[in-house]
DNA sequence: CCTCGTATAATTGTATACAATCATACGAGG
DNA sequence: CCTCGTATGATTGTATACAATTATACGAGG
């Protein structure tokens, strides 16, 4: 229950409100709750150890991020997500990490280029060592640099979104080593052509980066990774 | 206050569940709440003539909707929506709808294609008798076909967020009887484009239909209708 | 006069109580 | 045996009560 002690910051960052949203959320997205499951919120909560009124809160985001469905006066029903829903959102990274990608090219600050740098040194450093929980961070992090660097709110936000909504799937594909260290050079190259102020490559590369992470993932077994989907059929018959 | 009964079927979708979300975010879209004001659920709860609680649940998804920030044991303040939110939002639109026309052309049924056609002659009627009303309700419609014709389930609600978002500054341009129609023509050449399979074309189209939406707006002076982020500096200084 | 600490007020966070709605089961009537 | 209506239980919707936290005001001490 208590694995949000992991990382400091990111614990401060949830703890008290947003704890439950994550945590539910987390659930959702790692399979616990199956499509088309009822979620109760007297159950959820006496899980959590927290009355109905978080757990409400948490189902009102939910549904916003569309995790979840609520049929007022009924209940709240899990959407989750299919293989194509996958597919789409990679389709749908690629375009907007583009314009992220040429955007940061035009509002990158010195500080957050260095950043960069030293995020793309520290990666094909750790992927030598065969260091597998570092290049997933370090790949988090390089995707949250460029985020920034856009200095584009409504852009940052909708990225941080679907890449959050992914994440499941990219740490599985991520510990391919092989994906891993194509995945740096592919960082490489975007940091380059910031560095080098070419927007316009920049953005093909960031494109292509996204295709070439989904491609990747269908090649190693995205199928797998959501065949969840396949077992709620029963679940509807019901 | 009772100003949702103008529109049935919207009533009924946004009635009890999600009316108070809806009406303060109209409150803060329409720049009723300046930008870092702080909202006080009480006071907000007596406006609208209920308790704190489905404020509570509104604000949570209010904050991640991004349209305010809410700090936790502290407060809920507007984060308003600038000049240059409106600007990135229609480049990312731009993309989007284009990605989205082009799915479209591949999985559009005939009977939304048919409607798609009805709401092109439909618009081009209306527009050679100056009913305006009608133009944006016909323009709303339009895009929400397109977005169920994707089939993509993450993209219409990426788009749905999107468009609503941007909806107050849509209604005041389209009120541009010349615009509306350039705009009307330009859904034709989509739902053309779309009916002869031409996804290329269509996604070139939507494109170029969003640019062009946003150098129209520019023109007819968008900052005008934000100039509220000026006035919150005062606010900032408190 | 300034600084710091304590006390008070205001506001949010959570839990609980009550109301409204929906699902289910059971039995009367056909 | 089937259908419909009512009654009961479960679940959500809302309001309120209490706890925790934060901001503010005031006064003691330097």
């Amino acid at each position: 229950m208590g694995n949000y002690d992991v990382k400091q910051e990111v614990t401060d960052k949830y703890s008290l409100r947003g704890r439950v949203f994550h945590k539910i959320r987390e659930d959702i997205l790692s399979g616990k709750y199956k499509e088309h499951e009822e979620l109760k919120e007297v159950a959820i909560g006496e899980e959590l150890g927290v009355s109905r009124t978080p757990v409400r809160e948490a189902f009102r985001q939910l549904e916003l991020e569309g995790l979840i469905q609520i049929i007022p006066n009924k209940g709240a029903y899990v959407t989750g997500i299919t293989v194509k829903d996958v597919k789409d959102i990679y389709m749908i990274r690629s375009l907007l990490e583009g314009l992220c990608a040429r955007w940061a090219t035009e509002n990158i600050t010195e500080e957050q280029l260095e950043e960069m740098e030293e995020n793309v040194y520290l990666a094909e450093f750790h992927a030598s060592k065969g260091h597998l929980e570092q290049i997933a961070e370090l790949d988090n992090r390089f995707h949250d640099i460029m985020y920034e660097a856009c200095n584009s709110k409504m852009l940052q936000h909708s990225l941080r979104d679907y890449h959050e909504y992914v994440l499941r799937v990219r740490k599985k594909t991520l510990s391919d080593a092989n994906r891993g260290e194509a995945s740096n050079h592919e960082h490489r190259l975007i940091m380059e052509a910031i560095k080098a102020k070419d927007a316009a490559r920049a953005e093909e590369l960031a494109n292509r980066h996204m295709i070439n992470a989904y491609e990747n993932m269908v090649k190693n077994g995205l199928e797998e990774a959501y065949k969840q989907q396949e077992s709620s059929e029963e679940e509807k018959a019901k």
